[in-house]
DNA sequence: ACTGATATCGATACCGGTATCGATAACATT
DNA sequence: AATGTTATCGATACCGGTATCGATATCAGT
């Protein structure tokens, strides 16, 4: 503010020249070249110039620029990572599962969200090729058309999570949701329960969960059973819906012996509604979810879910780009299958 | 694998260059500087070479290089997010409200996430730099000194959020905990509880957490008060981790008629005790968490709660970022209170 | 016809690194 | 002593864009 300050301010921006890889060398008596080489550890460079490049650098506090570098080396450390949204904590757990996987290669994860907006995914994808990541890790099968066409373009390994139900672009890892839905429902009908009902969130945006209640439907109908009732809403899944959605439901349809959910958000409010109704949980209305969140297992009352490995599937969706070789059209292809460990809580 | 796919592989890489500025360039007849501000829409560019411009970087699928385009005009798009964990859905939502007001400003969110531990935070840090971003968001005003230094060095503005009890590099937007924990206290005692018990988990690492805690002991010497009991793990904050320290807690101190958690996760594990223990929940035994999770207000049982306005936050630290100009260093300095909303339930 | 202003464009020099290849020195080989 | 090897280093040309400034064209005014 006053005289002084404004001036240190001016001295001090002077002074804020960005520091290069120019100046370590030439603090250390080297040419650019060796500097570079000495930082980064590749060979010919000798011990003694080594040390003093070493000492210069950390003396000066140089940060070095990873913009220049990939651009001048024709690579990066970024790896894409493309998830519908963070608030679902499945996503959560994946994106904790490849930052696990990549903690030590060097390579830095980068994440974008698009809220199940496919227009937004196509940016969000054309954003991250403009970095030309080494590796992207996009969600689900059913990108469109245009979609798939830039992931083609680019020359970068591509995998893709959560789904198998579809034909990957290169390499993916996840699970069947069909075969979960349906799997769900033979569980449950071996069970002896007859009566189902569903209620689901957001279908329209959420492929995946549109195909579990696909199996789940082809299962009962394998069985000569159909839904007594199907309940859906648009908004997000949460545990707020569930609860809602389950009140009205059971309101018309107090016959039911089972209620499956688009995903265990929605079955943990249904089952906060039967806590706080007095349904008795599971004997006389089993509650099923999808994923198998940490929270169900100590909910007061058991309910059904599926396991899903979600940071498994992270975890090998993050090998997948680190084994990948960026030369070698022959990598990747690969289909990883986790399936999901089912549970009834009877 | 037969020859034909081999040579297509070749052909294929051949044909893989990537497609330049100078590609779109060559095909619309122009020069490459005609060409980048046709493609950025900077003025001194005639309507009809913007037009064919625009037409031949479509056709033949460019996508442009931010790391050029970066370097060359010595600013990026990036904005770099550190959080200590994605697990956490408190800051996923911050991380939500961050991506939401982003949106459409062209800025891009890098997160990057520490684990709690400071020397990663660092690494981190020092890793978000080296691509210099438009600026760092980063969680908590508790960094080591080396850190500070980092940021300090660097020219960049810094957001710091969450908190509020400590010293900024530049702006911060948060809460003070302290408060937070000290008024969770006061309404407590207004409603008439005594006999305190607190539960929490990870607080060495938690900083925030610890200030909490201080400030509830703090308040309840004030009113000649102590704490019962004190349960701390060293585990993440779980359901479970909730719902076990509360059983063994309570076998030990029944009398207590309030429990304080060091979050919501730990007490919807409470609450998930007292329902199974038959526990009458607020009027024989408060649950007390931090945070006001949405699941909370779901909850078959009222329990006490700080709502944090969690998106908000996100909302404001990237804004500021907007905000500020990096030339001028008179931006930034601001501080941004949001105050905790208290709820007993009682 | 000449001058000056305005609109549009391109040549060139960078940004801060890395790849490549040739130069140099020191040492071993015959 | 002449030659070959190996280890170390630096000069130079990029990577794919943008900044800058000067060149050219067009048109109005006189």
């Amino acid at each position: 503010m006053c005289l002084p300050s404004g001036l240190q301010s001016i001295d001090a921006k002077a002074m804020k020249k960005r520091i290069t890889l120019s100046d370590v060398a030439a603090a250390a008596g080297v040419s650019k070249m060796t500097a570079s080489r000495a930082l980064r550890g590749t060979g010919d460079v000798s011990r003694s110039s080594m040390e003093k490049v070493g000492r210069a650098a950390k003396e000066i506090g140089y940060v070095g620029n990873h913009l220049a570098m990939s651009l001048a080396s024709r690579r990066s450390d970024l790896i894409g990572v493309v998830v519908p949204s963070f608030l679902n904590v499945v996503f959560a757990e994946v994106l904790s599962g490849i930052a696990e996987s990549l903690d030590g290669s060097g390579m830095q994860p980068v994440f974008g969200v698009t809220d199940y907006d496919p227009d937004r995914e196509y940016e969000i994808i054309r954003n991250m090729l403009s970095w030309n990541p080494a590796g992207l890790i996009i969600t689900g099968l059913d990108q469109p058309d245009e979609t798939l066409q830039l992931l083609e373009n680019a020359d970068v390994p591509v995998v893709q999570i959560m789904d198998l139900d579809g034909t990957p672009v290169d390499a993916c890892v996840g699970l069947s949701h069909h075969a979960a839905g349906a799997s769900m429902a033979e569980a449950l009908i071996a069970k002896g329960r007859r009566r189902f009902g569903y209620v689901g969130c957001g279908l329209d945006r959420d492929t995946r969960a549109r195909k579990r209640f696909t199996g789940f439907k082809e299962a009962l109908s394998a069985h000569g059973l159909a839904l007594k009732t199907t309940w859906t809403g648009p908004g997000p899944s949460t545990v707020k819906a569930g609860r809602e959605f389950t009140a009205q439901v059971l309101e018309t349809h107090p016959e039911l012996d089972c209620i499956y959910y688009s995903n265990d958000d929605l079955a943990v409010g249904g089952a906060f509604h039967c806590i706080a109704a007095g349904i008795n949980v599971p004997e006389a209305l089993v509650i099923a979810g999808f994923n198998g969140l940490d929270l169900v297992e100590s909910l007061p009352v058991r309910i059904a879910t599926s396991r899903t490995p979600r940071r498994e599937i992270g975890n090998a969706a993050a090998r997948i780009i680190l084994g990948s070789d960026r030369d070698d059209p022959a990598t990747g292809g690969t289909r990883t299958e986790f399936r999901p460990e089912i549970e009834t809580g009877l």
